[in-house]
DNA sequence: GATGAATGAGTGTTCATTCAT
DNA sequence: TATGAATGAACACTCATTCAT
C-alpha cells in the first residue's frame, strides 16, 4: 500500500486563477492588518500558491496592495447600483442610500477598512490606480441623478452641489462600519444593535433630507 | 549673565522630561505611520534618549502605543471645552460644534489620524486604557448638556438620544479631516478649499438642527 | 523603394543572430559587474530576447559565462595582429606593443574587467574551454617571432625565455587599463591624463628594451 | 545526571573582539569570492558571532566591505616598512622592492584580490574611505625616498617622477599575485615555478633598473 | 524553435526585545 | 536611573533554474 493516499493534484498552469486567488487572500489580509501590518509571507500562506508568484504576478508587495484595493473598489462600486434604487422616487432613493450601512453594516466593513488603511497612507496608492476617477463616476452620478430628479419633481431645491450628498452619504456610511470601535469603548453600544442601528437610520434621514428638500 | 534666557528643561535625569519626550515623538510617529508601520528604532532615533530607555520606561511597543493614544485623547478632549461653547444658546453651541472640523482642519489631523490607526486595531487599545470611558464623559455631557438646554428653551424636540449628536458631529468631522484623501482621488477636490468647506460646514449644520429642532 | 537602406537583420527565427545578441549583452554585462554580480534576469531583458532563450541556447549562466569570455577573447585576440606590428623592425614592434595599452586604454577596458573577473574566480572557467591554448598561441607567437628577428638582428639578445615579454606586456597593460581605480585613489591622477600615460608608456619601452637589448 | 554535557560558555560582552572577528572573516570571504560572491550569512556562520551583530557593528554589508578593505590595506601597507628596506642601498632597495611579489607571493593573494575586486566594483568603496590617501603615504615615501637618495648618490638619473616607480612596482607584483590564472591557462606555467618566478624577477629588477639609473 | 508559468532556496536587511552591567 | 551589547525571528525581495506546452 502506498503511504501517499492520493497523488498531489498537479494544478494545471492557470494564470488567472492563480491572481485571482491572490487577490482574494491579499484583500482580506490588507483589510483585516493595514499594509504596514500584513506580511507577504503570510498572504503567500494563505494562497494556493507560493510567495513567489506574488512577486511574479504583482511585482511587489505594494503593487499587490493597489492591485487589491483596485479590486475591492471594483466590486463594491459594482454592486452600489444593483439595489433597484433607480427606480424608486428622490426621497425614497435618498433613504434607501442612508440606509445602506445601517442595515448592511458587516459587509461593508472589508472594504471601509481598506479605504481608512489607504487614508493612513495618505491616498498614495489610488492617486497611482489608473482611471480611479472614472471607477467612482457612476457612484457620484448616482446621487446627482436623484437629485437632479428631485429638483424636476419639485421636492428638492435647485442649486445644490449633489456632491454634498455623496459627501455625507460617505460619511455616516464610513462612521459607522469603520469607527465602531472607538465610538462605542469611548460612548457605549447604545447605538450598536439593532434598535441604536435603527434610530441613527432614521436620524440620518432626517438630516439629509432637511439639506436637499426645499 | 547667562546668554541662555530661560534654563533649557534637561532632560537627562529627568525621568518626566524623558517620558514626556518619548511619549510626545511616538504620538507624531504614530499618527504618521499607524502602529504597525511605526518602528521602534525610528521612534527612538528622534527622541532625546535612546531606544532602551523606551523599554525602560513603557514596556515595549504595545504600551507606549496605548501611552500615546490616552495622551492624545487627553489633549484633545481637554481642549474641547475651551471654546466658550458653553455660554452659547443651544443652536449656536450645535453650529460651533459642527464648525470645528471646517475651519480648523490640519489641527485635528493627528488625533484623527490616531482614533483611525486604533480602529484599524479593532480598538484593542483603548478597550485597555482603564478609565478610557471617563476620559470621554466630557465630550458626552457637552452635547448632552446642550441638548438639554435645548429642550428646556423649547428649541429642540423632547425624547431624543443625545448621543446621536456626538455620534454625528464625530462622523462629519472624522470624515472631513481622516478621509479627505479617497475622497479627493474619487471625486475631486471641490469640497476641499475653503469655499467647499463652508459649503459643507452650512449644510451639515443645517442637517444637525433638523434632526433635533422641533 | 523601401525607405530602410539595409534590411534590419531579424532575430526572430535566426539562432545565430539571437545567440550573438545574448552574447553581445552578455559581455558587457559580466564586464560591468563580474560574474556573482550579474543577473541572468537583467542580461534577459537587455537582450531583445527572453531568459528562457539563455538557457535554451546555453544552458546556464555559467556557460553563459564561458561562452562569454571566450567571444571576448577572440575579440580582442583577432585584433592584435591587425596593426602591422610584424612589419616593424624589433625594436619598434615592441615599442608599438607596450603602447597599446596607453593610447589605447578605452577600448580595452572591458576586455580586461573579464580577465580580472575571470582571475578572481580562479581561472576557473578559462581552464573550461577547449582550445583556449591555441587560442592564445597567436598572442604567443608574435612576441616570439619578433623576439627571434630581434636576436638575428643581432638587437636582442639570445638565451632568453620570450614569454617573459608577453608577460610584462600583459602585466603593464592589465594594470594601467584594470587597476587605475585604487592607485588613483591611493596616489592621485598624476599618471592619469595624456602626459602621465606618455610619460608611463616611454618609461615601460625603456624597461622592456633593456631586458632584450644586448 | 544532566543532559547538557558542558554549561554554554556565556560569552561576555566583548565589542573589540567580536568586530574584529567579523573583520577578520570578512577579509577572507571577500578576498576569496568578491563583493557581490559573498554572503552576509556565509560571513556570519563562519564568524564567532551571528549575522545580526554584523549589522549592529557595521550596518550593512558595503560598510562590512569598506572595512574590511580599510582593514586589509592597513595590514599590509602597515608591514611593507619592517623589511629594513630603508638600510639598503637605492639599488638595492628597488630590487629587494621588485622582489617581494615573486619570493612572496602567496602571502600576497589575499590583499591583491580584494585590490582586483576593488577595481571591479570601479574603486567606489576606497573613495569612500576617509584618509586614504593618507594611509597609502608611507608606500609612495618609501619608493620616493630611495628615489632622491639614488640621486644623491649618483646612481639615478635626476628629474623622473618616482611614481613610476611606484607604478611599476604595483603592476608587476598585482600581475604576478593576481593574474597568474588566466596567464597559466593561456601561455602554460613555466614561469610559475621557482626557476620562473627567480627569471622574473631577475628581469624585472634589470627592467626597473633601467629605467631609474642614469 | 520558442515561450509563459512556476519554483525552492537564498538575498540583504530590519523587527521588537532582552542581557549584562 | 541609565545604557551599550546582543539576539532570534521575521521582513520584503531576487536568485538561477525547470516545467509544461
Amino acid at each position: 500500500m502506498n503511504i501517499q493516499a492520493a497523488p498531489v493534484p498537479r494544478r494545471k498552469q492557470n494564470p488567472a486563477a492563480v491572481k485571482q486567488n491572490i487577490i482574494d487572500v491579499a484583500i482580506k489580509e490588507f483589510s483585516a492588518k493595514g499594509f504596514a501590518g500584513s506580511s507577504v509571507n503570510i498572504i503567500a500562506e494563505k494562497t494556493d500558491t507560493s510567495k513567489r508568484m506574488i512577486y511574479y504576478y504583482f511585482g511587489g508587495k505594494s503593487e499587490l496592495y493597489r492591485a487589491a484595493i483596485e479590486h475591492a473598489y471594483r466590486k463594491v462600486l459594482g454592486r452600489e447600483g444593483d439595489n433597484g434604487i433607480e427606480q424608486l422616487n428622490p426621497v425614497q432613493a435618498l433613504e434607501a442610500l442612508v440606509s445602506i450601512p445601517f442595515r448592511n453594516r458587516e459587509n461593508l466593513v472589508c472594504f471601509a477598512r481598506i479605504v481608512a488603511g489607504e487614508n493612513l497612507l495618505f491616498g498614495e496608492h489610488v492617486a497611482q490606480i489608473e482611471g480611479f476617477r472614472e471607477l467612482n463616476e457612476p457612484a457620484r452620478l448616482l446621487v446627482q441623478d436623484i437629485y437632479q430628479k428631485g429638483v424636476a419633481t419639485g421636492d428638492f431645491q435647485p442649486g445644490l452641489n449633489p456632491l454634498i450628498i455623496r459627501w455625507f452619504l460617505n460619511a455616516i456610511g464610513t462612521f459607522n462600519v469603520f469607527n465602531q470601535h472607538t465610538f462605542k469603548a469611548a460612548f457605549g453600544n447604545e447605538l450598536d444593535g439593532p434598535e441604536g442601528q435603527e434610530l441613527l437610520r432614521q436620524q440620518m434621514v432626517k438630516g439629509l433630507l432637511a439639506i436637499v428638500q426645499r
